[in-house]
DNA sequence: TAGATTGTTAATCGATTAACAATC
DNA sequence: TAGATTGTTAATCGATTAACAATC
């Protein structure tokens, strides 16, 4: 099995491609430019070509690409129409939602085939039709319904314990929605998406509009004479 | 008032950094090297130091960054002991669960102030302790309590209409949790968070790992005759 | 054929990392 | 002083964009 390479920025703007593909051929386009597919997505006519390039060749020179053909084509790369079982960790609030909110969002592909959580309180209890499940079950469920994905929802203090349960897991791939790091050996993919920190983001950089003297620049001035204070 | 420079990829670090920071002065530590950030952060710590200095300089050679005394020269810049009144749009699952979870997540410098949805079921009730108000009066309670950021957690099928009263009120700075695009004006920041697409790039992954015949690569071959069937 | 649009190459840009002089 | 660690410069790497020959 040789090693495939789409770089990962690319990758990442994939699923907006599939998604721009699907709403098209919904509405029963048959065939699309680079350039329509930019004004569709914001996306760069360039960088649409350039990344649809890394998975092949499936354009014509002089017309553009067959919306549906090009869904097909890419299908098999991407595993669009396989079903992936997906296991949820922590069901607090934001697992709730995901499960019950993103059934009808994640659409087709995706299944949460099983929840776990740590609090012996909601062990037990149905999250999205699913029973919840103590987090010690996490690597028989994983190898018996052949799980190759998990959500991370848990409180900042229980990370580090998810993080092992899904190390012996055999986990491979990992979408980490709390706010602190999770530790993993280096054959495993996490995504880490922490709402708080893109909150803050946007607040730093307002904050920085209208920043209290001279932030940045080549800066010489503001050196502290020893660790300050 | 100047233009500040500090690049984006480093702007999206400065989270981590101020998180780590506040759980070492938590914990009484009181000075750090970069060396010690990288392995709490997973960021190397060259990183860390160019990320910082384009604030300012604020560490000791031979030293390290005083804990304390390095979060409070950042702080004017970063505005985190400011108060960020938030505006939250959409409050089905996803929305409320970040009005309620998030209300602790968020900590110190959050605070939805006011929620926004566009069915008029929902509009009257309370979420997160706010009562849910109609879109239409989003441009005149921006205003009046100067309202900087907005979270947008809609439907992907209202989110034009989400874009418009945006538009019109002002907001400068937007977390789109949508998986639609949100145009905006270029003077306005929007950060794109899409848990749907996030899971897909995860399988997109595991699926060329097992890809049928060969992805990428320079690829003569696999070019259709004509817009594939 | 003339016009259009692909896939790819080359040029640009930005981000990361390594290396080190400055300095505590 | 000797050892340590910063802030910054230079080198590397990857991502984006522009340009265009190939081709429908």
């Amino acid at each position: 099995m040789e090693f495939r390479r789409v770089p990962p920025a690319a990758l990442a703007r994939l699923p907006r491609y599939v998604q721009s593909l699907r709403t098209l051929a919904d509405q029963g386009v048959e065939l699309v430019s680079s350039q329509e597919m930019a004004s569709a997505t914001g996306i760069e006519a360039s960088q649409i070509r350039r990344d649809l390039s890394y998975l092949g060749a499936f354009g014509t020179p002089g017309v553009g690409y067959d919306v549906r053909g090009l869904l097909r084509d890419i299908a098999p790369f991407l595993g669009l129409y396989r079903d992936w079982p997906v296991a949820l960790l922590g069901c607090g609030t934001l697992g709730s939602a995901l499960a019950s909110h993103y059934a009808d969002l994640m659409e087709r592909n995706f299944r949460i085939v099983a929840v776990f959580d740590r609090d012996p309180k909601v062990v037990g209890s149905t999250v999205g039709g699913q029973p919840v499940l103590p987090l010690e079950l996490l690597p028989d469920v994983v190898k018996e319904k052949a799980i190759k994905i998990a959500i991370v929802a848990v409180s900042a203090d229980c990370v580090q314990e998810v993080a092992s349960s899904l190390a012996s897991s055999g986990i491979k791939a990992i979408l980490n929605l709390t706010p602190r790091a999770l530790p993993v050996s280096p054959d495993v993919t996490v995504r880490h998406v922490d709402l708080a920190a893109e909150i803050q983001i946007l607040s730093f950089q307002e904050a920085m509009k209208h920043a209290p003297a001279s932030a940045a620049r080549s800066s010489q001035s503001g050196r502290s004479t020893s660790p300050s204070a």
